[in-house]
DNA sequence: CATGAATGAGAGTTCATTCAT
DNA sequence: GATGAATGAACTCTCATTCAT
């Protein structure tokens, strides 16, 4: 595939993105796509053959640049806690997200998906990434007496699980600002902190 | 509508409902649920519009049967934390269900209907009912010093979100048993007990 | 057939009228007959076989009711002249109406069915019986030298002839009031009128 | 669309030209269309969404193919009687087709789309440009002592509204050309002519 | 007579997918 | 590589008509 290839699938995938986001992943047809990107229907067949290949690479492209959640933009003095704080601040937005976001698309997609390899499932890694990154935040804090735990590993991964409930209850139930604040400070409070 | 019609309506949702269960809620059609029905076309559209309406049908069925998950054979001499148990054993069961469960199907609906009005929306039902019932039990289980807790609603929800959690976890990136019971001694552990 | 079911079926044919001066003749079903008479499908299909014979019945009434449009309240002191004007005065309001009329439905009803023996053909009969009174009016009215005329019938069939253009027309193009009284006016100054 | 489309796009309006000919408007459906031009069902709606659409297309060839109904075939040493004379024959040929037409299809058409801006309604058109052209054929035949008339415009709308009212009883109640020529010669006859 | 549930034919419409150009 | 016309399968939905009760 040549240079000029690449770039046209890359184009499809971000094009896509907006219109998964829009109407999540099982609604979406080729044809929208299709429409979306301007091309012509062969033309997209020519790069992908459903919609779940390109849902595949939107994810792809996903993980390589969310990545970085946590690295970005942190100021060298933060504390472990004021990391935390930040990346609560984030996820809160996320939750909070209905219409600009892969969420329900994501979600959609897994439960049609959910038997592929492990390290396929984006979602799979990026909660594990958050749960080692949320451990390690963790020991720093109980290291400079921020924050009060004895199971590191297991309250990390209970504060993501309250996440993705607090990310699923969202989509399906609603909620309001004030109800996520109030969960993030019960964890907060648990640890110690604020 | 006479009795006879009220127990095909009847019918047709039961059998929808195993339908639902297998399919999830947006990949199923009217036509399958004619098929697994064996009736006519036209007959699912004496009592049903669309997919929609009969899911909620299959909703209401759903909650009037599960009201009273807590209130079931419980022992008389049981303890707060006995049913505390029972409740996280029927709960770990319903997560690490995959196919004989409507949480795909009732997940789905909802991302396309959450903004029905609460009152239609069994999820928020069921997860605030379960909020009360868990906050009781704890209230309970520390007058008889089973818990350790300072935080009654606030716990029970944060549980309640935990649980959630898992479930789309189960659903989206597959969980074990183990990690299911990692969790739930996870909160256990907090509340003192176990 | 009974008392009772004679005024049921007059009690159809009724209310099927008033569903075919709203939505025309073909586009009306068994169905929307049945709804509005609020009557059991079945029962209707023991007076009626589909809508045509419902729709003839509803012809035959017409007929019957309105054979008398020109005898009805008529001034004993009225000229010829006058009685055309009335005549003409109550086909303006025929023409100009839109809604409340069974026009539109009698033209769709005998697109379908132009071959049916002239003796069923109300449309026919009534213009027949228009041209005739219409002839025996420019009599009259040459007779008292209130009318020029010399060929009374061709006249006469000739005003029925336009009438029926206007209201063709009206239903098609659409037609001004002003239009109306435009073409009235030039025929009764070709009779020597006003 | 390419040149090919446009060819097929044609191709389609002329097929569904016969088929509304003999079916008038309302009976026909898109499969009918879809059968009688052999293409897939899919096909047609690349290019139409329904027939409404195509018969509109319908309406525009029709009305681009008979704008010069009056201009062809005319002798040089014609006199406007001749003309008219002329016009008459067309006229009558085309009030006694009940088959080879499309008449009863615009009506129907025009009954559902009655509302249309004047400038869509083909009907209304052709109805005004037929008046202006009697209109001026009266008065050159004025000019030539061939006709008498004092109301140019009048008698020409007037002339229009009897041939509307001749088509729509041709349809309705049926009509011999013995009746239609009885009505032209009588037209004739108060212009003077013949 | 009357009911209304049930059937099934048939119309509308949308898309995934192919293929000649 | 790219296009977009074409196909046909699959769904939705509506009614005329029948028939057991």
């Amino acid at each position: 595939m040549g240079e000029k290839s690449i770039q046209k699938k890359k184009y499809i995938v971000e094009t896509a993105r907006k219109v998964f986001m829009e109407k999540g992943f099982k609604k979406v047809t080729m044809k929208d796509i299709v429409e979306a990107c301007d091309i012509s229907r062969g033309g997209l067949y020519l790069y992908f053959e459903n919609t779940s290949q390109i849902f595949s690479e939107v994810l792809k492209l996903e993980s390589e640049e969310t990545d970085d959640v946590f690295s970005k933009n942190i100021d060298e003095n933060a504390t472990a806690v004021d990391i935390l704080l930040l990346f609560f601040k984030e996820q809160k937005k996320e939750i909070l997200k209905r219409k600009d976001t892969l969420t329900q698309a994501i979600y959609e997609f897994y439960f049609e998906n959910y038997n592929l390899p492990k390290k396929d499932n984006v979602l799979k890694k990026q909660f594990d990434s958050a749960v080692k990154v949320i451990e390690k935040l963790i020991e720093i804090g109980v290291e400079n007496d921020e924050i009060v735990c004895d199971d590191y590993e297991g309250t990390a991964r209970n504060i993501m699980y309250v996440l993705e409930g607090l990310k699923i209850s969202a989509q399906t139930t609603g909620i309001t600002p004030d109800a996520v604040d109030r969960e993030l400070l019960y964890i907060l409070k648990g640890l110690g902190a604020e």
